[in-house]
DNA sequence: TTGATTGCAAACAATTTGCAATACT
DNA sequence: AGTATTGCAAATTGTTTGCAATCAA
């Protein structure tokens, strides 16, 4: 149903290594235009369908950040809104405030979908 | 330095109405075409920089929603994925996690931006 | 062989910009 | 008067689509 390509395999090894935000065409730079950004979009788009990327659009460019995939059920994301880092976080913490939005607030947090924006120790000296 | 106009007003008046999301073609629809589609991205973008507006892109288009300006300082957001509506929500709990964050995970989380995706009640039937 | 993938060129569409007319203070 | 705003038309540009060639199974 899906084939292994090079392609895809050229793409998800340049992304995976990628530790901020990058966009279409920084991937089709970083492979010398060696694959098609057509393919690219198409290949990325796959990835955000499968929760393999978050998506996060601005000045009118899309740009993406792999999410590891995480199994735990305590794990979140910090975002540092200075330099971009995305922190993987596996803390009960989270389940306490699930537990409390849910009894208190009477809502269902989605835990796959938990980013935090602020400031990382680096950046806040 | 800026001018009050009869075109901000009536943007405005319909924005502070939505319960949803909406785009600037929305806008211009409900304003009956009485307003130019291009002075309707030039202020929703000024309130977007405001952080009067928050602006969440899919499928290709910009939707957004309103931020009722508050102070509060345990004020966060609900929102949920099934019907889109934003729940507003003061609880001190915010607080706490704000806290734990801070001192168990180095990271000084940004109050004025807190979104935790779910499901409502109401949807979770 | 069969069906998925690639990549170019073209289409698309949301958004922005130039500019002359208009409105605000 | 002087400056900001409006809105049309045109330009821009990120992204998607059509399609023939290619590749994976």
């Amino acid at each position: 149903m899906t084939y292994n390509t090079k392609q895809k395999d050229k793409i998800l090894d340049i992304i995976k290594n990628k530790t901020k935000e990058f966009s279409v065409y920084d991937i089709y730079l970083d492979l010398n235009k060696e694959v098609g950004e057509t393919t690219i979009y198409r290949y990325i788009n796959k990835l955000v369908e499968a929760n393999k990327l978050e998506k996060i659009v601005r000045d009118n460019t899309s740009y993406y950040q792999y999410l590891s995939s995480c199994d735990n059920n305590n794990h979140f994301y910090l975002k540092c809104e200075r330099c971009g880092k995305l922190i993987h976080i596996d803390c009960d913490c989270i389940n306490e405030f699930y537990s409390h939005i849910s009894d208190r607030h009477n809502f269902i947090l989605n835990k796959n979908r938990i980013i935090i924006y602020g400031i990382c120790n680096k950046c806040n000296l």
